[in-house]
DNA sequence: GCCCAAAAGCTAACGCCATTAGCCTACGGC
DNA sequence: GCCGTAGGCTAATGGCGTTAGCTTTTGGGC
């Protein structure tokens, strides 16, 4: 509230996020945001308590955009059709921003500043599973299965991880219908 | 062939494991690794290029003990009774070595020193698929499936990525079945 | 319209790390 | 017994995160 704010912690974030895409998260470092945003590295530290917290805030942005892209994917649907649509969503924004997907942690649920927005995500996954009518813990487990698929997928393809790209398309159009077949349920 | 060697490049190797193992990969420093070898920081440079260059090493050690121990895991089994052993072999060995699963990269194929253990591993994967009789790309896509799931589950479940730990086992039955199920194929 | 508290920048300095250069030493093959 | 070299060492450099402490700007209260 008292000065002029040159520089604010969501700018810092900002250039964070532009290093992450353009060159990884392990070219991410506090020297490098300064450099960009026209300030010597201390200064940083009025915005932003240490570089792991502003790697915190860059995983917590991400989550967000991913969380806001997937739920306007999947309103309006329901049953299969809105799983399908989630889980082409995912694989659209990870392929759009591969760097910036490797930026995210994996255990949101154990970070006190990304705890919430993690959950906001679960809730997300929950709610397009609704019409399935699953209770208690088989919605758990069939919320876990789908972020298995979808983060095993996503977390391989950004790396580079498949040999040759070809037919991935394919191969995961196999795995959305595998999903959605052991959803509907066979025995 | 000249001098006593009181270190080795597999001994050097042998010391950042077990840094790994305690500490995590991101703990993997030469100076740890100097530390623990009981030498002065520069003289790993005579058995070791570089801090990248061990990292590959490291990355080497894990992926040739996994195969290792799947390969024992699924000799003398074929079907769906091979898949499983492969299936379970592969998540107690992360369940084992947490840290050092994180370790790994995730696209041996493009690196010059992984990419032979990262065939070794698709050509075990494919072997143990072959009674399925797959011909062609529909190898390939039940292999990048299988790889999926495995990895997916893996590295959520190695980085504390599931909220709470209960019913895992129920939720990896469910997706070895799930995929079983798939191979199998119904439409 | 002036004063001042504090916000937001700065420079200097420290410690840790990877990496390079150059030296020393103890072997083992001839 | 000599000597080349493998394998250790110390010293030095440069990049990084982080802390301490100074300076500058400015908006709100009188």
């Amino acid at each position: 509230m008292a000065v002029r704010p040159r520089l604010t912690t969501a700018k810092v974030v900002d250039a964070a996020l532009e290093l992450v895409d353009e060159h990884g998260v392990e070219a991410l470092t506090l020297a490098a945001v300064a450099a960009r945003t026209g300030v010597a590295t201390p200064s940083l530290y009025k915005h932003v308590a240490s570089l792991g917290e502003l790697k915190g805030h860059v995983g917590l942005r991400v989550m967000e955009e991913m969380t806001a892209r997937f739920t306007d994917a999947v309103v309006g649907r329901a049953g299969d059709d809105a799983v399908r649509a989630l889980m082409h969503a995912y694989r659209a924004y990870v392929q759009e921003h591969p760097k910036r997907y490797l930026a995210v942690p994996m255990d949101p649920l154990h970070d006190e500043l990304q705890r919430e927005a993690g959950l906001k995500f679960m809730e997300l996954v929950l709610a397009t599973l609704r019409s399935y009518g699953l209770e208690g813990s088989d919605a758990i487990h069939a919320t876990r299965r789908l972020r298995v698929i979808v983060h095993g997928f996503a977390s391989i393809e950004s790396s580079g991880g498949f040999g040759l790209p070809e037919g991935l398309d394919d191969t995961y159009d196999q795995l959305v219908r595998m999903y959605l077949d052991d959803l509907r349920g066979q025995s």
